[in-house]
RNA sequence: GGGUAGGUUGAGCAGGUGGUGAGCUCCGCUGACUGUAGAUCAGCCGUCUUCGACUGUGGGGGUUCGAUUCCCUCCCUGCCCA
């Protein structure tokens, strides 16, 4: 392997540029590997999200299988159930879930926002009612990096307040100043040293506040910026214009950039064109539970009564285990009569489609053709939303 | 054959003892879902020219201004007794 174009080396993990951007500005992609305590994680790359410490319907073999070589938890929901303490004295997250390749733990920051009812927040942190049983529960920047190395994960994430992207710019100043201010104390607060630590740029739609968030965070010693406060309810226009603002205020820097929450095949797509490095998203697993299966090309409602004749394999060439052995009849069966291995098989062919598309963006940057093969990927990507685009013949 | 309880929109039900029965749950159809309070949620789900109109309470007949309701008769189903 040639040299890298740039390597950071943080305090618990290493991150090379191996084929940077080609400089025509025709892309800002890039590819990389980044070396956490659990191993290595080729970029650009898609987290599959575990938030319970389990990546739902799935076990570590069926993660494995789909192509996943890190995964995300959440700080949040194992503080609260079944405690940090507790999975600390098991043995840490890894031999807790049985996944020894690297975990990103996500700090609880998104539940700011998810939560939104059940939350308050002030300058030193925010107050939660447990979901659970209704208890209170205070989240300070302190507490989100305590919790976080009793987890054990290889990335820590700063705790942050995100904001809905159409929030009024008032809204967004206040959140990202006080981002800014909890991530300075996240880093103070941080002992582990086998575990990472990425700060978290806000900012909103907002170019000025965007760019200035992301200045702000860069200049801290993180491991890893990720970008925070997307993938909500802007518009892909919208993303696209705040990743062309962030982006490049990060130019120069050699640390892995991660846009959070970030899911669907086409969007990670356009985000990796303007530079992103990492991404984590419910989408793919979430959608799958839901009976829409991801082909190339567009997507299928498993649900559909058409599908209860169909003996094809829902996706030819896919290797996951619901195409290599069960046919379009079956899964759409399993799904009517609510039977559990539906989920699961449906959750690995998402995620297995998800991962591979991220190779095949990989093959293409290292190869050169990246910018140029991004037709031929939003087709294999199919849209968003919408009706699916791709059809068997029947 | 006798007795008894029933027959309501694909299924299962609710309701209704003379004055406008389209209400619920399934099923079905279509959307949505992006750092997971989500194996979830929303809309539709008799017909039509669908901000409204029409039809519909097993069939037929009767009483009545008006019947799902009262009367007659027939059909069907469950249970009990022969």
């Amino acid at each position: 392997m040639t040299e890298p174009a740039s390597t950071f080396r943080g305090r618990a993990s290493r991150y090379d540029v191996l084929v940077p951007p080609p400089g025509d500005g025709s892309t800002r992609a890039r590819l990389g590997r980044l070396e956490l305590s659990h191993g290595v994680v080729e970029t650009p790359q898609f987290m599959p999200v575990g938030t319970n410490a389990t990546v739902k319907a799935l076990d570590p073999t069926d993660i494995a299988a789909t192509g996943a070589t890190i995964i995300l938890a959440n700080t949040y929901h194992l503080y609260l159930r079944p405690g940090h303490e507790r999975i600390a004295r098991l043995g840490g997250l890894h031999r807790f879930m049985a996944w020894d390749r690297p975990i990103l733990t996500d700090s609880g920051g998104f539940q700011v926002v998810s939560l939104g009812d059940l939350r308050v927040i002030d300058d030193d942190g925010a107050t939660f009612r447990s979901h659970l049983d209704g208890s209170l529960h205070r989240f300070t920047p302190e507490h989100a990096i305590a919790v976080q190395e009793a987890l054990g994960s290889d990335v820590a994430v700063a705790f942050d307040q995100p904001v809905a992207p159409s929030s009024a710019r008032e809204h967004v100043a206040e959140a990202t100043e006080r981002t800014h201010r909890w991530a300075e104390r996240c880093l103070a607060a941080h002992r582990r040293p086998d575990q990472a630590l990425f700060g978290i740029v806000q900012g909103g739609l907002e170019p000025d506040l965007r760019a200035a968030s992301t200045a702000f965070i860069a200049g801290l010693p993180f491991d890893g910026i990720c970008l925070g406060g997307l993938a909500g309810d802007e518009t892909p226009e919208q993303r696209d214009a705040t990743l062309e603002v962030a982006v490049p205020v990060l130019a120069d820097d050699p640390r892995p950039r991660y846009l959070m929450g970030l899911g669907s095949p086409a969007d990670l797509l356009e985000a990796v064109h303007r530079g992103v490095d990492l991404f984590d998203s419910v989408l793919p697993a979430r959608v799958a539970r839901n009976g829409q299966l991801w082909i190339p090309g567009g997507r299928l409602n498993i649900r559909n009564r058409r599908f209860l004749d169909d003996p094809e394999p829902v996706q030819d060439d896919c290797p996951c285990p619901l195409c290599r052995s069960f046919s379009r009849a079956y899964i759409a069966h399993l799904f009517r009569a609510d039977e559990l291995l539906a989920y699961r098989l449906a959750t690995c062919h998402n995620l297995t489609f998800t991962l591979d598309f991220m190779v095949r963006i990989r093959a293409a940057i290292r190869s050169g053709t990246f910018p140029a093969v991004m037709p031929e990927l939003r087709l294999r990507a199919g849209r968003t939303s919408g009706r699916e685009v791709a059809e068997k013949s029947a």
